[in-house]
DNA sequence: CGCCGCATTATGTCCAGACATAATACGAAA
DNA sequence: TTTCGTATTATGTCTGGACATAATGCGGCG
């Protein structure tokens, strides 16, 4: 009996619901003892169970299983390129805007970008991107960047697209994710070469580094396009 | 040191640069006598960090820093009652239409249901429902559900939602889930009370049981929907 | 020269026991 | 009766040891 095969077992037995939904199943020692295994192992299992989302544990009060399951789903951020090279199609990429400006308070509030009396302190690199599979516009890229975080010179964003490079060169940073349906508009519309009534997925992304904000980017996703996850 | 701790010093080493990306860190035993702590908990820590996609780990070849950091978020799916009262507002259902008819080829094909023929073989169930919250339309679920998982006489859908009464009687199935944007279309704008033309956020998912496929959803979001995460 | 099998090696899992920690429940004090 | 402290208890974590497993790479065989 392996950890996967308890975490089987008990799996079931919810399933089944010898355990109902909310109920206190068996200590870990009883189970080990059941089961012929250590603790560590049920606890191994209970524990991973715990963070699907399947039971819930407290110390003292015991291992319940969970009333109201919230289903959990996990899904991967790719880098464009790689999207779009996965999907076998040629990728591009075209600058559009480079400059150094103040960014829109909104956004400064939401990266936590100093802001004194209604205007954002200090400026922000922005950069408006399209990223191009197969020469047609895949996606439309508004970036604001912290110029902190950035060498001097600046990397060459009409090589490598700024998210390829961060995540090489500032990994492993905190961040949030917001997808929206939204229409296309003037400005985005034009770049794509959409009318600007399409409805398109927009993504916004808020990420920052060890103490200071990194980016905040949105991006605008062709007509079609679908985030995928598995549960 | 816990492993927490531990945890917490590979991934400072990582933002470093000591460990570059790509290379191959020390090994398990290596680092439990760095550390002055058993190999276990060392492996505990490393084992929590290839989950999160910051390392790479191979048996026989070591552990490596990921190259190309996919960066892998979690959102949780919440029982749409849930979600509504989680904002403070008043939850209420409305079951449009409810059915049984063989369901479209594509729909059919994407659960594994039997087709045969160019045509699905066998009924299935089919409801229509709105959600609201405080009265406004908040949701509009199109859904066909697998006959052969509900008990006799059939639940009340028009009190509880068919998601919430798969969450307690079929729990713990796979699935996936794909989050789109498209206009909102005649049928879908009429029950919404929305123009045909407006952005909505669509979200399709197909699920399965032990067996048996259990039902595919399609949720079109009221406009100013996100669906959030937090990596 | 090329291919296959085996020794090597790093991670994966397990055990038995121990102490740490959080949360409950119960008893004592106000 | 209410509140506060404490004993109890289930989970969380750690140790040091062991064997299992997978993948690599080398050496030997054809």
């Amino acid at each position: 009996m392996g950890w996967e095969e308890i975490r089987a077992e008990v799996l079931s037995r919810i399933r089944a619901r010898a355990w109902a939904p909310g109920a206190v199943i068996p200590g870990e020692e009883a189970l080990a003892e059941e089961f012929g295994v250590s603790r560590a192992t049920v606890n191994r299992a209970l524990t991973e169970l715990a963070r699907a989302g399947v039971l819930e544990r407290k110390r003292k009060a015991g291992t319940r299983v969970a009333a109201l399951p919230v289903r959990r789903a996990t899904f991967d951020i790719p880098v464009i390129r790689a999207e779009v090279q996965g999907r076998g199609q040629a990728y591009g990429i075209r600058l559009l805007r480079e400059e150094i400006s103040r960014p829109p308070v909104a956004i400064a509030a939401q990266l936590g970008w100093p802001i004194l009396g209604g205007e954002a302190q200090g400026a922000m690199l922005c950069l408006e991107t399209l990223h191009l599979a197969d020469g047609r516009p895949f996606a439309h890229e508004l970036r604001w960047l912290n110029p902190g975080v950035l060498p001097d010179p600046r990397p060459d964003f009409g090589a490598v697209s700024a998210n390829e490079w961060l995540v090489a060169h500032v990994p492993f940073v905190t961040g949030d994710i917001a997808f929206s349906a939204e229409a296309a508009g003037e400005e985005v519309g034009r770049a794509m070469g959409l009318d600007p009534a399409t409805p398109v997925l927009v993504t916004e992304r808020c990420t920052w580094g060890e103490a200071a904000p990194v980016t905040w980017v949105r991006l605008t996703h062709a007509p079609g396009y679908r985030v995928k996850t598995v549960v």
